[in-house]
DNA sequence: ATGAATGCAAACTATTTGCACGCGC
DNA sequence: GCGCGTGCAAATAGTTTGCATTCAT
């Protein structure tokens, strides 16, 4: 938590009590959140606090790459403190994100990378689909790909 | 071109002038394209067609897994024709894409998946950057994560 | 002939931006 | 005190939806 407001300081942004309220709301989350919901957590200290700040932050984060961005397609975007490097399994039902421990970067993907002479801006890899307990609540869907 | 054809009527889906032309658009691009490009595309034959349209066909053809969605987070949700199964280096200069040819939903990956209980319904692996010849001509980015 | 598909326009959701004010450094 | 950061409201981008009409089967 300080770590990160170190690394802002360091950047010369400035540390204001919203930026360490958003920063303590995804910290303190188990799940990726939405900015709406990273809003509506400061709301509770900061209640005055804008939406545009949060998404102004949020950009900001991930552009110094404090914070990263995961799109599930269904409905908006959410974000995940940079606790080192991740990709998870997201359940479409309750939001839970189960850590991978496991980055496909290496290998033979990294090797068609040097041999394209690729310059990695960035990579994404997300598993969607249902937990143990939605799976039991879930009906529909079978599609595996 | 035809086997996709043959699959939406096999589901009861009507052949529609629109629908074929928005599978050709897809299917004669070379690079992931946009709603809009596709309307672009379309209305080269059938200027009449509505972007609703456009978008109401997108969905349904990734719903029933002909196509996929692609999001780069930097402007539109672009879409692929579904040859097999495949994952992209993806150029954020011209949009080129080259085929990765490896999946990482295997091994390792697989084997948290089993015994999480997981049940996938879809997946996602995608890598930005730029390509050899954009790189040249780029100037900021170093970003590796 | 019938219901699915379309076009149009309006609605909507998520996100961004311009501007005047306020506050961290 | 300077200038970045904020709140507000309006703007925007992308996509979805309601409804009347048209068309594939």
């Amino acid at each position: 938590m300080v770590a990160f407001m170190e690394k802002l300081a360091a950047r010369g942004y400035k540390i204001t009590p919203q930026r360490r309220l958003i920063l303590e709301a995804l910290n303190d989350a188990d799940r990726h959140l939405s900015a709406d919901e990273v809003a509506a957590q400061v709301k509770k200290v900061e209640p005055g606090i804008s939406l545009a700040t949060i998404y102004r932050n949020l950009n900001m984060l991930v552009d110094i790459h404090l914070v990263s961005r995961l799109d599930l397609h269904e409905g908006p975007v959410r974000y995940e403190l940079n606790r080192g490097h991740n990709h998870h399994l997201v359940c479409l039902g309750c939001g839970m994100a189960v850590k991978l421990d496991v980055c496909p970067m290496q290998g033979e993907v990294q090797r068609i990378i040097d041999k394209e002479g690729f310059q990695v801006d960035s990579h994404h890899f997300e598993i969607t689909g249902y937990c143990r307990d939605c799976k039991l609540r879930t009906t529909t869907i079978s599609h595996t790909d």
